[in-house]
Order: C-alpha cells, then sequence, then structure tokens
DNA sequence: GGCCCTCCTTGATCTGGGTTAATCCCCCAA
DNA sequence: TTGGGGGATTAACCCAGATCAAGGAGGGCC
C-alpha cells in the first residue's frame, strides 16, 4: 500500500468502470490503493481468503496454478490495463481459486470487494459489465480447454501466436513475447524444451524466425 | 416445442429463479417453452446464434466440442434440474461455445435470452444470482484445466469419483456412472480403451469393485 | 576480466496413454 | 434362434512430448 494517486481517467478507460458516475468513482477509489510488488513477488496464493479485486497499471501478472508434487501451470499473463480477480466475490468460499505473482516489478491497483459490491448493487449498468467481463473469462477458459484436449503443441502455440497477431496484417508481423519464453510454454502448458523444439521446428520449416523474445512471422496464411 | 405446462415452482428451486416475484417469473414463462429430445439429437451446435438457454427437466445433456478431424470432448453433463447457456447472452458474438447433444431422450425448458435479460435489468438480486452462478462455471473450469494440466488420468478420474461421493460416508460408497463409460471417458479426456485399463487397474489393487455402471468404493481414504 | 546465475537449447532416452485391431458381451429385432 | 450392432475389454504396438543430462549464451556484479 502506498500513497501514489490512482486518477479516475485511467478506471474510466476500463470496461468494467466505464459506466460509473463520479460518484461511484470516488466510492471506489476512497477504498482503492496502490500496491508495488518486486519480481517474483506473491500479490496472493491459492486458497487465501479474497477481499479485493486488481487492475494492473505496469508491469504483468501471473496467474497459475500449483501441484503438491511443485508443478506450476500458467492459467493467464495479466498485463497492463486489464483487471482480475473482479468474479471471486461471487464465488461461495470467496477464496482466489489460483496464485498471482509478479512476472516482473510491477503497480496494482487494488479494490475493495465490499465496497465493488455495494456500488453492483445500485447500479444495473455496471452488473452488465461485469457479467460481460465475466463471460469472456469463461469463453477464454472454454478456448484453453479445447487448446489442451483437441490440439497439439505445435498447433496450441500457432494458434498462440496468430491470437497475438495484430488483425489486418497478413505478412511480416513481429510479435514481442510479453514473458520468458519457458512462462509462455507453461502457459501453453508445453515444457520448455518441447517449446524449444517446436520454435526450431517452425524455423526449419521457413514459418517464422526468432531472435530472442521476438517472432517474426513471414505469412500468416501459410503459418495457419 | 409443445403445449406442456411449466409450473412456477419447478423455476423457483433453482437458485437462478429464487429471488423472481410472481410477476417477473409470468414473465419469463410466457417466453419459454419445453423442447423435447431424442436421444443423440442436438439442441444447438457451437457457434450457431444463442437467444434461448435452458433448464434441464428430464435425462441429461452433453456439452462437447468437437475438432475438425471429428474428435469430440465433453466438457459437462447436465442433469435434471441444472440450467446451461445462461452466461451467452452477455458473450459479444452471442454464439454458442459448445454444442449440446441429448445423451437419452430428455425434456429441456427453453428461456428467451431476451426476456431474462430485461428481468435482470429490472433486478439487482438476479443479476447478483447470475454472477454466483457464472463463477461457479468458472471456478469449475478452472479446476478442468488444473485435472488436465497437473494430473495424470487415474487421478482425474479418482477425482472425479471423490466427487461424484455423498460427504459424510467414508467406506462402502456405491456409485452409479450417469453416462456411458465412453462419454464419462471424454468427460475426463480419456480415451475409453485408457479408461478401461484404468478401471481394471484400480479393482486389481483394490480400491474399487465395477459392476456395469455401477462403481463401489470400499475405503474413500485409501482411494486418495 | 572472471564468476555466477538464470534462461535457453540440444541430444538421448523414456513413458503414459493413444492407436489399432480383435474379441466379447449383451440386448434386441426379425 | 439367430444375426447384427453398439458398447466394453484386452493385448500389442506406437508416438508426442516429458524427462534427464549436458552444455551454451548472455548479463549483472565485484
Amino acid at each position: 500500500m502506498n500513497a501514489s494517486k490512482i486518477l479516475p481517467g485511467e478506471l474510466r478507460r476500463h470496461p468494467l468502470f466505464g459506466g460509473l458516475d463520479d460518484v461511484q468513482l470516488a466510492q471506489l477509489l476512497e477504498t482503492a490503493h496502490v500496491i508495488n510488488l518486486d519480481e517474483g513477488q506473491h500479490l496472493f496464493q491459492c486458497q487465501q481468503a479474497a477481499s479485493q479485486f486488481f487492475m494492473v497499471r505496469t508491469g504483468s501478472i501471473r496467474l497459475y496454478l500449483s501441484a503438491p508434487d511443485g508443478a506450476e501451470k500458467v492459467i493467464h499473463l495479466v498485463t497492463a490495463g486489464e483487471t482480475f480477480a473482479e468474479a471471486i466475490t461471487f464465488m461461495e468460499g470467496q477464496v482466489y481459486p489460483v496464485n498471482a505473482s509478479a512476472l516482473d516489478s510491477c503497480e496494482v491497483l487494488a479494490f475493495s470487494n465490499h465496497t465493488f459490491r455495494s456500488i453492483l448493487r445500485e447500479s444495473t449498468d455496471t452488473c452488465f459489465r461485469l457479467m460481460a467481463d465475466m463471460s469472456t473469462w469463461l469463453k477464454r477458459q472454454i478456448a484453453d480447454i479445447d487448446a489442451l484436449t483437441l490440439q497439439n503443441a505445435t498447433l496450441r502455440f500457432t494458434n498462440y501466436l496468430l491470437h497475438q497477431a495484430p488483425a489486418g496484417i497478413t505478412h511480416d508481423v513481429s510479435i514481442k513475447l510479453g514473458a520468458p519464453k519457458h512462462v509462455i510454454a507453461s502457459r501453453l502448458s508445453i515444457q520448455p524444451e518441447s517449446f524449444s523444439r517446436i520454435l526450431r521446428n517452425l524455423q526449419r520449416e521457413g514459418h517464422i524466425t526468432v531472435d530472442g523474445n521476438l517472432v517474426h512471422i513471414k505469412d500468416i496464411s501459410t503459418l495457419k
């Protein structure tokens, strides 16, 4: 927690808060605060009681599951401007279902679930926005299950790439991986070694070139 | 569509509709209808425009994904009393993200998304109920991703069994599989042959006995 | 410069579970 | 009663990707 100011403008930019009036926004800000995290530091752990949800201001957050044997699986990488854990208030138990840690040093805005619930109670518009938000999470997870069960590792990665690529352009797209390769690999449920081999094969076949964390796609359509 | 009556009582029993007043319930029933499906018949296909959501009255519905090569993956088995596709109204595109077909002959209640949305607009209470509902779907899917990425096939099945088992009892629990084995297998992302092997091994090790679609667990704690 | 340390890559080997194929079993219909 | 069809099972084999082991390739820091 620190004293740095949260500006109404930076919240309004997010669809979830786009319908709030000045009073509601002020309420929300009153119980909000900024959290600074160092690289690797945890924001919360799985099963921990949840009284806040978050928005990333700078840096990025890794949401992940962990198994008793120490294995980890990255569920989602949250980047600047995105909110997360906003749905937990409505889960019975109100406990975070994943772990969250900082991928690099970052600033996170924390909002009180209690305050947000009281705003929701007054504002059907914001309820609708939150439901739209929750349904995109739902859809994303269905897509993930699809990928995990019906696609192989290479296909998961190429789909990931295509998803990252800006729409419209069809040739010579460069994509910067927003995290170390082993983290992307975990996001795609691939071992780092296998991920490395997949990159090598796609390069050998002439579909992409890789330079550090920069992936260059020659032709979108052939990659598909 | 047919003329058989939908009773207010059977809806009220579901948490989603528990907060509706008589007027709202009447509105909802006005645009609702009963659909009878034969075994194997489709209720909707993936990518189809969604204008309704559903509740199973009798029988059960299989929600599944399918790959271009014909492979299928069961996402969820919906049984009597449960609703599904209630979150789609808020998805951009408003298109079903999965396929739905009848596992056996069944009766399904269909509700108009449009009517339900107008009720939601008037009722924060029902908004809250829907959000609670959506968050349980969210949590369930996180659990599925966890199972798929951090657990092996046997563990997925034993967890499934333990989840089906009634709480409290610790010995001699009998569980009836609510669908053909190959469907359960697909729900757990296991091939029927592998599923068969897993059953055989668990029997050989003395953890369970299997008789048709009846699984008998001797001791819950040793199975864990 | 030299020492770590973390990430990445590469090659060799292993294995859980997928695939193929054959058989069995049970129910039902002719 | 007989044949056919849809699960379910079994055994043999196969393979994508995990695991194990061994280097590289920076990059920060004294």
